[in-house]
DNA sequence: CAATTATACATTACGCGTTATATATCGAGT
DNA sequence: ACTCGATATATAACGCGTAATGTATAATTG
């Protein structure tokens, strides 16, 4: 019983546990990154990274890439904007939609990432979760695709079948 | 190589990716809470729960039992204690630490998350992870003892081997 | 026993994610 | 063409994690 509470209690924790290591990853990658002489704030890579490979992208198709919310999008182009990393630009047919694309600066940057920072960080993280690494990518993304189709607080209110 | 470049991308957004499904889980708890009348923030959950198994703990126990850094366990007990969940008290011996114990309202939240929110996010979760739950949360752990032995960034700077 | 070092907690400042809401533009319908 | 709902982005406010640093008390050491 105190058992079962104990594996109850990691799972109402597992979200805290989830996002602390994720920052932990970040975190590190950022300092990996400085050493290597990109002082780019971590959470901005993923952005870089979308950008190299789709040249230009609105901040509507970045935030949906990205799986992250518009203001976070908006955010983070800003953010490598005043970084002199990407250009901004308002469409010319849809005055609403601005797009960003990488700077001459920024491909610096992605070509950096893409070639040496990229394969460093995966060949690390692979050794990391070692031998169940595709399971536990495959699962990770199993969860992502099962909370899209029912958020778990909807599961856990109709509990009754499985 | 596209291939190759995509899956290098996708471990260095690893990062950011489990952040946002751990704060995805913890908002769908709180809501889940919050239906059943419970409205507590979810982050103070975790604590809430040890707190109910260890009567009474210190700060600094309390940081190290959630894995969570001394300012966050400090906050957490701030903001129990401003909802009247948790009584501070400082040590009589080691006039330095600070104990904190659940109230009676605290334990009442305590039962309920023991017996009914905790087992049913379990269940829910565990319906979520499928098969490969019991893999998915040992490579979680073995992710987690494998930062704690050596950061990323150091695992990535000696690459060479393995 | 005085001085120094170590420990426990509090405070501050920040990162990066989220909602909720405001504003401007587009597109459709009358 | 005008109005009105839909859509794209911006802004504001907040949650919860961190690191860095301050302050009071303990413990150690010369």
């Amino acid at each position: 019983m105190t058992e079962d509470f104990i594996r109850n209690q990691a799972f109402m924790s597992l979200g805290s546990r989830l996002k602390r290591l994720g920052e932990r990853m970040q975190a590190d990658v950022q300092r990996l990154a400085k050493a290597e002489g990109f002082d780019t704030p971590t959470g901005l890579i993923p952005t870089v990274a979308i950008l190299g490979e789709r040249e230009t992208m609105s901040i509507g198709a970045l935030a949906e890439a990205l799986g992250v919310s518009q203001p976070g999008a908006t955010r983070n182009i800003a953010q490598l904007a005043a970084l002199g990393l990407v250009s901004e630009k308002w469409d010319r047919r849809d005055k609403r939609v601005k797009t960003a694309s990488l700077t001459a600066k920024g491909k610096v940057l992605f070509r950096h990432v893409e070639s040496n920072l990229g394969p460093r960080v995966a060949r690390a993280v692979e050794a990391l979760c070692g031998s169940g690494r595709h399971e536990f990518l495959a699962t990770l993304a199993s969860i992502e695709d099962g909370l899209d189709a029912a958020p778990l607080d909807e599961r856990a209110s109709k509990q009754q079948e499985q």
